[in-house]
DNA sequence: ACGATCCATGTAAAGGTTTACATCATGGGA
DNA sequence: TCCCATGATGTAAACCTTTACATGGATCGT
């Protein structure tokens, strides 16, 4: 019995001595099927460890038991703490996931569309914050979908993140509440709308302590490494400096730490410097990076469960869930220094 | 023509003007068609935007075009870089990677092996180093499978990793080479081969150096940033300190370097402390971790393709890839102190 | 010029499931 | 006692492919 190929809905019935189309009821519809009869049909499932074969039901449902979650890089460390959230949820209601990865190349995004077009996913979760599928995506047939951290661009998805306003705004408010006005914004405020809207947060502080729009430094940066201390460098060569670096995201934190040590400044007592969504790096830098953490398994799991939410009802109760982002306070925030004070 | 219901291999053949056999060859054995017929099937396959209904194809070729990868952990910052490799390689093939995360519990190791009985994977890959089946682990049906890291312990499975031993000898030898004699192992050497292979580096390189086995000081832990800091509690409680720790993986790692900072001592000047793995805190401690890189992307993209060989030849060439290891020199090692190498 | 061979194509079965519809038995109401 | 509603089960079609086998025409060798 564990020979042979895998028993089939015909061996089940023929143990059971009923048809075919009396096994499946008793395993999709159990009601509509008398309590001795599902008995048997139980005990034979047993004998022959029969198991729905996935293929022929989707075939014959035209709809599969698999969600595809595409992500520009799933190598990203932010990337593995949803997919967590994801799996678990997916398979509490029976479902797989399949992943995937654009790299950004439209080209990719192509190869999942066609994924999507031979029906091997019921739904699909976007990472991308845009539709990845290059200039089929404005005709693209696309199953139900959810996007995580931002709205899809030119899809009207559902999507769920975290309130991004409100995360920024805890950042600056610690900020404020050391001590500090010059506070610079490090980071994109425009390609991705989480971090324009962290920008928003920023200035949303900024005015709530009466520090006017002309005292605030804004420098750009695509949110890596890099671009952190490139953004510092070039901070560096300006006349005023602030007390304190709201970076738009974590890497970008790390990048200005980074940056601060090789000029020998140490933070917090030279510069205080806050990041965003507390990657596992954050808490083994020195000192810690004070920074906002994003609930990942919670927001995976959660944007799973509106996409089942989509795929039974048509009608989302929700097009955009946000999450509360915490402050998560370390050591690399204190009160302003007096030595760039004065400036 | 992006309304409606998806074009079936049929709404081609018709357009095209012949049989849906001559439709399935000209995709699959072009070479099997007269050329003039197979210009009017891709013709007609670009008017339709036709794609293969992969459920159809699978139930017939008995056979899927996914891969299941199952990892104990897919929130482990070790996995997401394999899994760029593995699915660079999948998709290469035309195949997708479906993910899977058992948290050890045999339980939802069982559900996925629903999957597969269901037909659903055409292979596996396996990051557990066990069968995660529970006691159906000796009967089950497996498709063709390939290990990561580790051999499959209960299974005969070939597998892809690192040369443990090799790496781990790597490190002894620079500890020796700054001047250390007294370096402590500090890991779990038995639950797991990789693990155990690493102790073997670490005894193999002290013979060498001529360190005799009554030196050396060997202390048990999980592999994680507690066990390394728990194990460094019960070292202080001797009489005899190392001079160099060497740790089995860089978790171990790092709560050795908290143990150590909370303590009051510097590293590398006081202690020596290498890891294993170059997870992605690694470069980001204070100071930077000396450690072993696992070529992460490299060996995902090995195991696929191994696995794929597997699912052509039936005969592998190779039941054991071992890839190889390298030194990252950071910041964490230099010679013994003098303070305590006397006692 | 004829049979053998080969090539391109078509016909139809098979893969395992779900479900609309048909069938049949049972029990209740009149 | 008869009819009808109800509930349980069976029959068969449909989902979309791939491919063994059949067919028919053309080509080649003698």
């Amino acid at each position: 019995m564990s020979t042979s190929s895998p028993a089939t809905i015909e061996d089940v019935a023929r143990i059971a001595q009923v048809s075919i189309a009396t096994v499946s009821r008793a395993i999709h519809t159990p009601e509509k099927v008398a309590n001795s009869t599902r008995l048997k049909v139980n005990q034979a499932i047993a004998i022959t460890g029969y198991t729905t074969n996935a293929m022929a039901r989707s075939l014959r449902l035209g709809r599969s038991n698999m969600i595809l979650v595409v992500a520009p890089d799933i190598g990203d460390p932010n990337f593995s703490n949803i997919l967590v959230g994801l799996e678990n949820e997916a398979r509490a209601h029976g479902y797989g996931i399949l992943i995937g990865h654009t790299q950004n190349d439209p080209q990719r995004g192509l190869e999942y569309l066609k994924f999507l077009n031979s029906n091997q996913a019921a739904g699909l979760i976007l990472f991308t914050g845009i539709l990845p599928f290059g200039h089929q995506s404005m005709t693209a047939r696309l199953p139900p979908s959810v996007g995580v951290f931002e709205p899809v661009y030119n899809g009207g998805i559902p999507y769920v993140g975290v309130d991004d306003i409100e995360g920024a705004r805890k950042a600056v408010d610690l900020l404020i509440a050391e001590g500090h006005r010059k506070i610079a914004f490090i980071g994109d405020s425009r390609t991705r709308l989480a971090y324009s809207r962290r920008r928003q947060g920023y200035d949303a502080g900024l005015d709530a302590a009466g520090v006017p729009a002309g005292e605030r430094i804004i420098l750009e940066g695509d949110g890596t490494i890099e671009s952190g201390r490139l953004a510092l460098e070039q901070l560096f060569m300006r006349d005023t400096l602030p007390s304190a670096f709201m970076c738009v995201n974590d890497q970008t934190a790390i990048g200005v730490m980074i940056g601060l040590g090789a000029r020998g400044y140490d933070i917090p007592t030279d510069f205080s410097v806050t990041g965003f969504d507390d990657v596992p790096q954050a808490s083994f830098m020195t000192p810690a990076l004070t920074t906002i953490r994003q609930p990942r398994t919670a927001i995976g799991k959660s944007a799973m469960a509106l996409l089942f939410e989509l795929l039974s009802d048509s009608e989302p109760t929700d097009t955009e869930i946000l999450l509360r982002p915490d402050l998560i306070v370390r050591n690399s925030v204190s009160a302003p220094s007096r030595r760039f004070q004065k400036r």
